[in-house]
DNA sequence: ACATAAATTATCATATATTCCAATTTTCCT
DNA sequence: AGGAAAATTGGAATATATGATAATTTATGT
């Protein structure tokens, strides 16, 4: 799982795949490359760190094609864009999909490193929110669903007595409930429940 | 304060303010233009709604180095970037440093209207949640000292009896303290304060 | 039909928080 | 020095939450 850092390499021209990864592992980057969009998808394992760079025009699926792919993932590396024949409006509509860079070829072997370093830092990053997000989606998704109810009024501020009310059944039911959930959810206090639920997305 | 939204035009070539104009006044659009970076801030003020249709290559401030400027206030229009010679990295740049669009000249006139109306929404919806995010944080500047320490326990989940342990004061002053933030921060449950102090950022 | 999980309720004891009240001491500004 | 705001504390009554324990009723799937 927690394995070093690669620069995952897609582009249909050899030449450019062998030159980057020749330029990768003499900064000792470990360098995985593949042909097509579609090589790179079969293998791809949204636990490996690292950051992807990714030719626009390739035969068969587009660079572009696969960052929309790659986009709904839960999590994926942070992709370069690199292009012969960029336009402006590529590049917007790129970026604007996520692309963390967006670099015409030929182009320069520092800045190109830098942008890399850039990349796998920020996966890092992402990486360990992402996986913090993970355990506490996996709680929740044990809840039962009157549980879950529960913890929406609870979230939303309302007191046990309030809820048993509005739910129709006895007080000694939703703290039966309530508690279910702080043990279920490994929270430890009201505020340390809410801070879950805002990564949850519960909140209004 | 709650004016109709205005399309801001910075332009130095006046042709391309007056087209502008006129397509926007052509869709019922307010349309405001200046000639120059310097012009624009001089009367720029942040409670205006709208959005911000700018050149980048102007005498003076350049369209890049406005939007610097601009990102910096806290809130402003969303910027549309446009440019007769741009090139990628220009635009990548741009992009990445908060613009909505970047746009070559000579552009469609229906694709800019478009591009206007979605800046604007945006625009509409960052400005409602930060007149929100103002209001709590003028209630939160008017905290004193010590009840800020206070607030920022009790959202780390701590119980009065530990904080007064922590402060080296009574339970009974926590107390005081905890019932003063409620009241001065208008919330009326635990959650509705956690939810003030996750906009204010006090949460980590 | 049986086993299991979920949902439901209750009781008792304790711990905590909330809300009144009133009062003293500190700090800071004019 | 005088006054205002802030910080401090205590008490007492009430409301809420928590935690342990036990028991009943309802689904649910095999």
């Amino acid at each position: 799982m927690n394995d070093a850092p690669s620069v995952f390499i897609v582009d249909d021209d050899e030449q450019v795949r062998s030159a980057l990864t020749f330029l990768m592992e003499s900064v000792g980057l470990q360098a995985e490359s593949f042909s097509s969009a579609h090589d790179y998808l079969e293998q791809f394992n949204a636990s490996k760190p690292g950051c992807l760079i990714l030719d626009v025009r390739m035969p068969g699926l587009s660079g572009l094609d696969l960052q929309a792919r790659l986009s709904a993932e839960t999590i994926h590396p942070p992709i370069i864009i690199i292009t012969g024949h960029g336009d402006v409006p590529m590049a917007v509509r790129a970026v604007t999909a996520g692309a963390v860079d967006f670099i015409e070829k030929p182009f320069n072997n520092q800045s190109m490193l830098d942008n890399v370093h850039r990349a796998i830092e920020l996966d890092a990053k992402q990486r360990g929110e992402s996986s913090r997000l993970q355990d506490i989606e996996k709680r929740y998704n044990e809840l039962t669903p009157r549980e879950k109810e529960v913890l929406q009024c609870v979230i939303e501020g309302k007191r046990n007595k309030i809820i048993a009310a509005e739910m129709n059944i006895s007080q000694s039911t939703v703290e039966a409930h309530r508690s279910k959930v702080m043990d279920k959810m490994l929270a430890d206090s009201l505020s340390d429940l809410m801070r879950m639920a805002l990564l949850l997305k519960l909140i209004s």
